[in-house]
DNA sequence: TCTGGGGTCCTAGGACCC
DNA sequence: TCTGGGGTCCTAGGACCC
């Protein structure tokens, strides 16, 4: 170890974000099973945003059915999600990470961001982090350091907690090296199991992965990026370019089927005029329009269709038609979705790194 | 009494042009 | 009668993340 100062990524990550800020504004409901989900009625189609610590000691985990939640943890305070609350107790998160010296704060979500800075000491630097966000919100996080963006995120979870752990080029494959491959930031329950076909099921397999073979399985990019991946490499540089949107889109979740074209149509039309006020906010043309709808259980079909200049009714109900037409009577839709695509200024629009999230 | 809503990026294949 | 190669654009679909 030198005393030497050089760049570190640090990830920065709350614990149990949504669940919290609700017991700040609820103080008795410290302590207590807590699942953040829908608009709080466990009797509707909706599903769990946050689960507290306690919730989870019940089996509830987020992305669960609202209901399933409810039975398994029928003690537990169900609250509906407020966003609007969990932005601005974001916001300050934000702003007390990018008051740290030095900072560069590149924000992921809610409830997580990268930072990046140069220090001799980044567990000093993350601790100090940590008591900072604490002391302005009440809230607790968890610190990865890591020397790439990949590291720095997978290191986190080791951490969590209120905690922090280091993940480096020195300790990735005695750490990581015997995991599953879905353990990896990127790589879920599909790939993982296209990999297992190809003979790779650890970390370590995957970072010595014959090149060629990942390229005729996974394509030029993605082939090479998994196995880089695998080996914990990538981006090490913290980007706080302000973010701008690629798109708008707008779903929802119908309480009941809807089974008629008739009741198609009108929520589609709903919906296309919801994404489309929301684009115009952004002041920029709609380039495409996309539809998206499901048929229970786990059937998506989509189609997308440029528009020349301006939205165009006729060509979206045209295809909404013909989706209608397609469908199978007795599979009535279930959720529906649609998304807007704005075009993007030219500088805006990545692909410049060889990974597929830009890192 | 199963399955949100908001995003991101990549790939394959066909159409079309030269 | 037989049949290039390269490039771009568009659509459809897949996968992943929080």
């Amino acid at each position: 170890m030198s005393d030497e100062s050089r760049p570190w990524v640090l990830h920065v990550d709350m614990d149990q974000f949504i669940a919290a800020v609700e017991v700040l504004r609820h103080p008795e409901l410290a302590g207590v099973p807590l699942i953040v989900g829908g608009r709080g009625d466990p009797t509707e189609r909706a599903v769990v945003s946050t689960a507290s610590y306690e919730a989870r000691g019940f089996g509830v985990g987020s992305g669960m059915p609202l209901r399933i939640a409810a039975r398994k943890a029928p003690t537990a305070v169900i609250l509906p999600v407020d966003g609007p609350a969990y932005t601005a107790a974001s916001e300050q998160v934000m702003a007390t990470l990018r008051d740290q010296p030095g900072a560069v704060v590149q924000v992921l979500g809610w409830d997580e961001a990268f930072v990046g800075v140069s220090t001799d000491d980044p567990e000093a630097y993350a601790r100090r982090t940590r008591e900072a966000v604490l002391e302005r919100t009440a809230l607790h996080c968890s610190v990865g350091i890591g020397d790439t963006l990949v590291r720095a995120k997978i290191a986190t979870g080791f951490g969590k907690p209120r905690g922090m752990f280091r993940l480096t080029a020195e300790n990735w494959f005695e750490v990581m090296g015997e995991r599953p491959t879905a353990e990896l930031w990127g790589v879920g329950s599909k790939i993982s199991k296209r990999l297992a076909g190809l003979g790779i099921r650890t970390v370590a397999e995957l970072a010595v992965a014959d090149e060629s073979a990942m390229v005729a399985e996974f394509g030029p990019r993605m082939g090479l990026w998994y196995a880089q991946l695998g080996r914990g490499e990538g981006a090490s540089i913290v980007d706080d370019t302000p973010w701008v949107a690629r798109g708008h889109a707008r779903e929802t979740t119908f309480q009941q089927d809807l089974t008629t074209p008739e009741q198609i149509d009108s929520a589609i039309r709903e919906l296309v005029s919801q994404v489309l006020k929301d684009v115009a906010a952004e002041g920029r043309p709609v380039v495409g329009l996309g539809l998206k709808v499901r048929y229970a259980p786990f059937f998506t079909k989509t189609f997308t269709k440029k528009i020349p200049s301006t939205y165009d009714r006729d060509i979206v109900l045209g295809k909404t038609f013909e989706l209608v037409a397609k469908m199978e009577p007795d599979r009535p839709i279930r959720l529906l979705g649609v998304r807007a695509e704005m075009a993007m200024p030219d500088d805006a629009r990545g692909g410049h790194t060889p990974t597929r999230s830009g890192w």
